[in-house]
DNA sequence: CCCGTGATTTAT
DNA sequence: TAAATCACGGGG
């Protein structure tokens, strides 16, 4: 939500992230800090943290307590609020470029730091319902490695990227 | 391709 | 305390 408008998109791009075991996670070898510490709380909650200087990115916590595993939110198809949307990024040229990626997306719902540990099931300003008017078949769901995490050894190959096929708000195909 | 930008982490 | 890093995006 922002100033009263909902601002809202399905999700069409994800990568998951394995908790103490997984060299590309914040999480790897059990590492707990204050950037990382919603990644401990129960599944459904959200981690949001800030990085590059400039950019946001929104992750949902999946685990159960003290389990720090996560699935990051790479790209939405947007569907509420694309005029507040254009507003917020005005770099984007194309509707195409308002939430295909982990900043983008962040920048394009005004998604902070600020809402970092929020509950994403009973929350009323940022939350994730079931998408309950158009199904995905799972011939539909594309699988790749992860993007961005290329220092994370034999981790960074494994195939834990989903997107949907085809979609033209994925981040690249 | 290269660069901004600054919080966070990791090394002294 | 200081240096390096970074789950990115925009512009050339």
């Amino acid at each position: 939500m922002l100033g009263g408008e909902r601002l809202s998109g399905i999700i069409v791009e994800t990568e998951a992230y394995l908790g103490a075991i997984d060299a590309a996670a914040h999480t790897y070898r059990g590492r707990r800090t204050q950037r990382n510490q919603s990644m401990f709380l129960e599944g459904g909650h959200a981690y949001v943290y800030f990085t590059y200087g400039m950019h946001h990115c929104m992750n949902v916590v999946a685990g159960h307590v003290d389990e720090p595993v996560a699935v990051l939110i790479r790209a939405l198809e947007p569907t509420e609020g694309l005029d507040a949307m254009r507003t917020l990024r005005p770099a984007a040229r194309k509707d195409t470029a308002l939430c295909s990626g982990p900043g983008k997306l962040c920048q394009a719902l005004s998604i902070t730091r600020l809402l970092d540990g929020n509950d994403l099931v009973t929350g009323d300003a940022l939350w994730i319902e079931q998408e309950r008017t158009r199904g995905l078949p799972v011939k539909l769901i594309g699988v790749s490695p992860r993007i961005g995490v290329a220092y994370a050894g034999e981790w960074a190959d494994k195939p834990l990227r989903f997107f949907v096929l085809g979609n033209p708000h994925v981040s690249r195909p």
